[in-house]
DNA sequence: CGCCAGTGTGGCACGACGTGCCATGAAATG
DNA sequence: CATTTCATGGCACGTCGTGCCACACTGGCG
């Protein structure tokens, strides 16, 4: 019963230590100079069990961005039937980026987004978390409010998806958000999204 | 000098050629079991001719998503220095989805919409696709109004493109959107995503 | 008319990618 | 200790995507 959760550490173990690697030499030499092979054996791993973790050569990395993904979960599954979603959905947000504020995974992340925005093949994974990560949002909005509007959950989906996404973009790309706190800066732009409805 | 146009226009004819190829055996079979070779005998070239028109074999659908970009361009360059942004930018919006309204076209794109929003691979391009479109869009916003708000060209980038994809998706899954022409529906979704701003 | 760029295409070969299959080894269960 | 389960490694194989060269076509120039 316990094995489950040892096996899962262990798995998510070796997955990171693919995306570290291939991150790494991603930001080192591009995604196209970089071979699969070289990825799995600065990770200490066989070739085969590279491709077991990251289906294209370029996903090695999501694992990187997924980090806090969990935490989302439980934080919108915890919003009560009858709370104000768009204020719970700003907390969420400004959460989401709050984490480890200063901590020694602020250079590596911020530097990791940078090369995803810079190279072609990376740029297209940016795309796709972003996209995937909207659709979750989406379809756990739908459950908080099905009924009414239909557009309300894609459109507040996509707000908080594209807070953080312009944020994180905008900090990577000309440094610090003027001195304040990432979790701020994305919730000031997803208010500025979302604040014309109730 | 009109011998460039012409060759413009037989390049794009083999582009598009080999895009309704691609588009009729995914849609088929899908992405993973549509051999590039069998798309390329299809539109009548050879594989290595394929390949210098699609970087990636997904990608030979891009050109059918394209129709019209050239027309988003031009509107967007016509914008006088002064006028009012939101507005003309909702004007754009709702004449990009109001192109060939009733045409033949429009079964067509539908189709073609259902089957990127439910194959995995193709589902990677739609959103390289709409992301830059966004960054493209953000990038010419950013000439109509530097000097004030950092945050005003990214935010009505998004707003744009976002309301241009809901409001397409939106079309393809639910079959015809309650009668409305398209290009009111996404002028609507840009107006609520828009509207709290001057 | 003949020669010469420039350009789109086809054919070939080759490295890299991604996967199916089976064997191995370690950990949990009875 | 026997057995089941699961992650890994090794191998082979098909497909993808590209670099390189040759060919055909078009338009300009002496």
């Amino acid at each position: 019963m316990d094995s489950a959760r040892l096996v899962a550490r262990r798995r998510s173990a070796t997955r990171l230590a693919i995306a570290e690697a291939a991150a790494r030499l991603f930001a080192e030499r591009g995604v196209a100079a970089t071979g699969a092979e070289e990825i799995a054996q600065t990770a200490g791993v066989s070739l085969r069990t590279f491709y077991r973790h990251a289906h294209l050569k370029q996903d090695a990395v999501i694992p990187l961005l997924e980090v806090g993904a969990e935490r989302w979960q439980e934080q919108l599954g915890g919003i009560a039937p009858g709370a104000d979603l768009r204020a719970a959905i700003a907390d969420v947000v400004a959460h989401a980026l709050a984490v480890d504020e200063d901590g020694p995974g602020q250079a590596l992340t911020r530097g990791l987004v940078l090369t995803m925005l810079e190279d072609d093949d990376l740029r297209r994974v940016w795309d796709k978390v972003n996209g995937d990560s909207c659709r979750v949002l989406e379809s756990i909005l739908a459950v908080h409010l099905d009924g009414d509007d239909p557009l309300a959950a894609p459109l507040l989906a996509e707000a908080a998806t594209a807070a953080i996404r312009i944020t994180l973009e905008r900090w990577a790309a000309d440094g610090a958000p003027s001195g304040a706190p990432l979790g701020d800066a994305a919730r000031e732009t997803f208010e500025r999204l979302s604040r014309w409805w109730s």
